[in-house]
DNA sequence: TATTATTGATACTATTTTAGTATCAGTTAA
DNA sequence: TTAACTGATACTAAAATAGTATCAATAATA
């Protein structure tokens, strides 16, 4: 049971590489270098976090990433749902089509209470707190 | 992000089946009826329940399966456990070799954290729990 | 004893998701 | 004008998930 894909591990990743050095313009090439991670699937992954304002880009030499928000606004629940979609447990109980039983189905409550716990605790989890406690 | 798979959902109605009809022995392609699932997917699941001794089976013209506990010693994260792993929420922040920041990794410990949480919410919700909850 | 309904074991295929690479056009600083 | 960058997007590879098929063994029963 894995909850978090690469996608969001390198996300939160390349967002604590910016939160550490705020204001300054930080190239996808130095991002991925500083945490080992792969240049090319670093830059989508800055694409989409441009798509969703987290960052802001500039373009041509010196040019790079910069946080668009305070770190501490940044909560992983939100870099989670941008690349693995709204926390939920399991699809088949909630999509009629996959599912009749909706109703019926004694995991359901269950689970909906588990999700929320989740959320919240990820919620929590700002970029602002991660940069503090890495520091 | 969908924390359940198939296998694990089918996994937990068949047992519900069981559990609904203790004593008797339940055959596969009876099972797989009351719940809309494909035969030969639950067939191997069932399978893998016996492994795990979470059932016994009876082979032969009026065979099937069996709960081999009580519901209410069958947890959810047993069920989780053997057909998703342990519950941990990404690999890379664990294996040495897949991540070299471990000690650093900021999100480590919250992390942790939230896995202990769920752990123990599954643990919570039994087989016993879910039959009596959809009666 | 032959038939039929069953499980045991296991190989196979298909689909979807996740992970990662490559390329080319446009931008900007030096 | 060149080099260091981002934007957009197409592509491939690998892994996980989902589902199917087949054949042998077993046991009840007609």
């Amino acid at each position: 049971m894995k909850l978090l894909t690469k996608h969001t591990d390198y996300a939160v990743r390349a967002l604590l590489v910016l939160a550490k050095k705020r204001g300054e313009f930080i190239s996808a090439r130095e991002i991925a270098e500083a945490q080992n991670m792969p240049y090319q699937f670093v830059r989508r992954i800055l694409q989409q976090l441009i798509r969703h304002k987290l960052v802001v880009s500039k373009e041509g030499t010196g040019g790079g990433f910069r946080l668009n928000t305070s770190p501490e606004k940044i909560s992983t629940v939100d870099i989670i749902r941008i690349f693995q979609g709204k926390v939920q447990l399991s699809e088949c109980m909630f999509r009629k089509r996959l599912c009749r039983r909706r109703r019926n189905c004694a995991l359901r409550k269950q689970i909906k209470r588990i999700e929320r716990i989740v959320s919240k605790e990820f919620e929590n989890i700002t970029i602002g707190r991660l940069a503090e406690s890495t520091s």
